[in-house]
DNA sequence: CATCTGACGACCG
DNA sequence: GCGGTCGCCAGAT
């Protein structure tokens, strides 16, 4: 599967602001919501311009284990992003994406769905 | 092919 | 406001 809509989405997101997992999700129509976001993350390549760090669970916490979370949230603050005890004040830095370009709602074809369809 | 785990979210106490 | 539990899907074993 083909995180690269999700990519390019995290790309967008302005500096000083950020965003949750199942916001990405919704917008994006990804099944599985945040969950599957997360996965996407991981597999996300490092060092490649993606500001995985402006992502964060809801809420605004960082539940991300060690040692990434140390990081994470230090580059947060670098970027300017209000944070209070460890917590992002997402309220203040929320960004909502513009809207969803991608759909891999794959339905099709009422008919034979056979075995591509898990 | 079956099962467990995991960069989460929402709900309940 | 914080912590614990259940449910969601995809990927790895």
């Amino acid at each position: 599967m083909s995180w690269d809509p999700v990519y390019q989405l995290i790309k967008t997101i302005p500096r000083g602001q950020v965003t949750t997992y199942g916001l990405l999700a919704k917008a994006l129509k990804i099944r599985g919501g945040a969950r599957t976001v997360g996965h996407a993350m991981a597999a996300t390549p490092s060092g490649e311009g993606i500001p995985w760090h402006r992502v964060v669970a809801a809420g605004g916490r960082l539940i991300i284990r060690e040692p990434i979370a140390s990081k994470q949230r230090k580059l947060l603050e670098s970027e300017g992003v209000p944070m209070r005890n460890g917590r992002v004040e997402i309220s203040s830095c929320l960004w909502t994406p513009p809207s969803a370009r991608a759909k891999p709602r794959k339905k099709a074809s009422p008919r034979t769905r056979t075995a591509s369809e898990r």
